[in-house]
DNA sequence: ATTTGCACGTGTGCAAACAGTC
DNA sequence: AGACTGTTTGCACACGTGCAA
């Protein structure tokens, strides 16, 4: 089963909440983005958001990843690669 | 200059904050996407909400999208009737 | 403003290959 | 020995994209 679909906007608003809220850190499913310049500039920031969000979410498992954003494995690692996407950053280290 | 860069995503928060605000209700600079699905979709929609930030921008110039955009106008035709945009909603209606 | 044809680059899937782990 | 994961590469084909009309 999935997890329980947490919307966390307000959690960037950075203001009128308490610390308490159960808000994950780094993989949120909704994210704010920048609109405002070239279409390529804009879809690679949010291409690397993406897939930066689905590696944390799945620990950095290339073959979950794959499956999740419906990409081949062996595309997985070129398309990250040509984002700057930093691989070695999501072995699941935190215990 | 260009405009006072307004944060808005506590707009889309719906919730605790006044009336009052001055937040443009079309065009927002920024704005929330879904990660959490395939990147086909997740892509195709943040497109299409790009575009229609732009189109309002510009109130519906075409030429002025393709700038901005840093696409080709002849191009974007394709592109836009790709995503579903509707083309005919924003010629600048509103005084 | 809008469409179409064409050429070129890029995205993408598939197969293959090799290393590592269990 | 298998089977599974990670990683890279080559190749073919579809698609994105710019330019001219």
């Amino acid at each position: 089963m999935n997890e329980p679909s947490l919307t966390v906007e307000a959690a960037m608003t950075g203001g009128a909440m308490p610390p308490s809220a159960p808000v994950l850190l780094g993989p949120q499913p909704e994210q704010s983005f920048d609109l405002d310049r070239p279409l390529r500039e804009a879809r690679d920031a949010f291409e690397k958001s993406y897939f930066e969000f689905h590696l944390a979410q799945e620990n950095g498992s290339m073959t979950r990843v794959a499956e999740k954003t419906g990409l081949e494995r062996t595309h997985l690692y070129r398309k990250l690669k040509q984002l700057g996407v930093d691989l070695s950053r999501n072995k699941r280290s935190a215990a």
